[in-house]
DNA sequence: AGATAAATGCGAATTGTTTGCATTTATCTT
DNA sequence: AAGATAAATGCAAACAATTCGCATTTATCT
């Protein structure tokens, strides 16, 4: 619950509403399409619409409080809060887990982009695709 | 028509079809959606249907001939031949316009990552969202 | 040429997401 | 603190992209 104060929806221009701030700490620390979102908030006891969770994630996402991330053979998109930090997604092709990573290869490989091909990088999304340790471990048992 | 010899698809244990050949030949050298591929033949005069889109480059995927690609804030799937070569995508966030480029930092990064991570990444997946030079120039007007 | 499995066409079904509209609620005003 | 106001919500219907079932056709293998 780290940068969710009293104000953090109204300093947004959004009204400060409990089905904000389930979804808000819910997508802190995790990557959810909008129907984990939804099932994790039943599952809680917590009452809200399906339409509800979808005009919320769009409205966080207009003020930049969430991103959007579309992973390769996912069918729906994923739902995380936008940190202070810069990070990737490591993807098992296998179990499907997702781990999040501070290491970014980009930030020197943009300006060379942006001298040869005169392109002028705003934001990125890399993702890497590959095989997990634990996923890895049980395939020598 | 780079790799497109007589056996091509046959290679891959697929039949060898007029509508695999020109989804093939149209996909070599640009990133398209279904209904854009679908659309772009019909436009040739050529008699396909809709679902045959899906279920070749579905076809196509399976055997690692053509790649998809998810790009955010866009709503369908573009597709693309898989190149011998590496390539990545630079989307211009204001004409849309996608240009292809050969420069990838991740190699060297991946080692890395492995030994962190202890993940064995196999591919990934690298978009770079800005304004292309076109559109800088048109700013400057 | 005939057999066989794969490929196709068509429409209907499914899935993820968005929207319209009536009702409720958070915030602002007095 | 009560009422005004716009934003937020619930519900169901609409949508758009993609998938599927099934009957028919076609490429490839005898």
């Amino acid at each position: 619950m780290k940068t969710c104060h009293k104000d953090f929806f109204q300093d947004h221009g959004l009204k400060n509403t409990p089905s904000r701030d389930a979804i808000y700490h819910l997508l802190e620390d995790q990557l959810l399409t909008a129907d984990q979102v939804f099932q994790k908030l039943i599952a809680k006891g917590f009452s809200l619409s399906f339409s509800t969770v979808y005009r919320i994630l769009e409205k966080f996402i207009e003020k930049g409080i969430v991103e959007a991330v579309k992973l390769q053979g996912e069918a729906s998109v994923l739902y995380q809060v936008v940190s202070t930090h810069h990070h990737h997604q490591l993807v098992c092709t296998r179990c499907h887990q997702i781990e999040t990573i501070e290491e970014c290869p980009i930030d020197a490989f943009e300006q060379m982009i942006a001298k040869q091909h005169k392109f002028t990088i705003e934001s990125h999304q890399m993702i890497l695709y590959g095989i997990c340790d634990h996923c890895k471990q049980k395939s020598t048992d």
